[in-house]
DNA sequence: CAGTTCAGTTTACATCCGTAGTCCTTTGGC
DNA sequence: GCCAAAGGACTACGGATGTAAACTGAACTG
């Protein structure tokens, strides 16, 4: 079931990322090969976390085959395996999929309903539906 | 921090209403005041639990606020306390918030880089644009 | 060469979630 | 009035998650 978008296997991690590792995605995939300890300085600022919790879920990542590393001297490096615009749209389909029934209409609506879209969403996608019919 | 629209208490959870505690909410939301009986008999076929789990679930969604009992006989109705509406515009807020920098434009291309956009949804959401400009 | 320090691995633990068994109480039937 | 059935409450348990300490091995330093 499902689309799957077929092709070019290799990828795909299956396991869900949950939100404190996605807060780790976010780091690497703003900057793509980092240590451990320059994952930890930049998430320390924003989310208070000690070294061992970042180690632990760069392993829990790492684990779940959305991080690889690559030994550099006496550590490691660590790089994305998926693409953030890959999650982003995965993600995006299960909340399309779990509340809407799939249709990205009532999702739309529904910001629209809520005051959710700014002037500047509505420009821009405005923009994009041109592109879209044309 | 965060928003937190204040206003009128009485509602919103705050705790998180889970996958399979969603579940049992469509079912409520479908319709109203509904004895445990009830909604085991219509999630059992769909997701095949047991009584004891159905059971377990509506006694969380009760403890998170999310359910309101009213005694009937010896039994109890549930109903849902929160409106699918107003669930749905929080998960879509969340999503938009933590993968679309809160801009609801993203996500937008983002389904249409994904073929994820009918063109009943294309058409649907042009008609939403022409209410949403006048 | 030994000690310190750094980095990854293992272990830990409380909580939540999915799933379900068991128990207790109440109510209705005989 | 007693027993069985129905229904809610309590308990359970493995896995995931958030958060972190302790352990271990390797490298740099004095």
């Amino acid at each position: 079931m499902s689309a799957d978008q077929g092709s070019a296997a290799a990828e795909a991690p299956a396991e869900r990322i949950s939100e404190a590792e996605l807060a780790v995605m976010e780091v690497l995939w703003e900057e793509a090969p980092q240590s451990a300890a320059d994952v930890c300085a930049r998430i320390g600022k924003a989310r208070g976390w000690s070294m061992p919790t970042v180690k632990t879920l760069l392993a829990r990542l790492v684990a779940k085959g959305a991080l690889a590393t690559t030994p550099e001297g006496r550590r490691f490096l660590y790089t994305p395996l998926i693409a953030r615009s890959h999650y982003v749209g995965s993600e995006s389909r299960r909340l399309v999929d779990r509340l809407f029934g799939g249709r990205a209409a009532p999702l739309f609506a529904n910001l629209a309903a809520n005051e959710q879209l700014s002037d500047e969403d509505i420009a821009e996608i405005e923009r994009l539906l041109k592109e879209l019919r044309k």
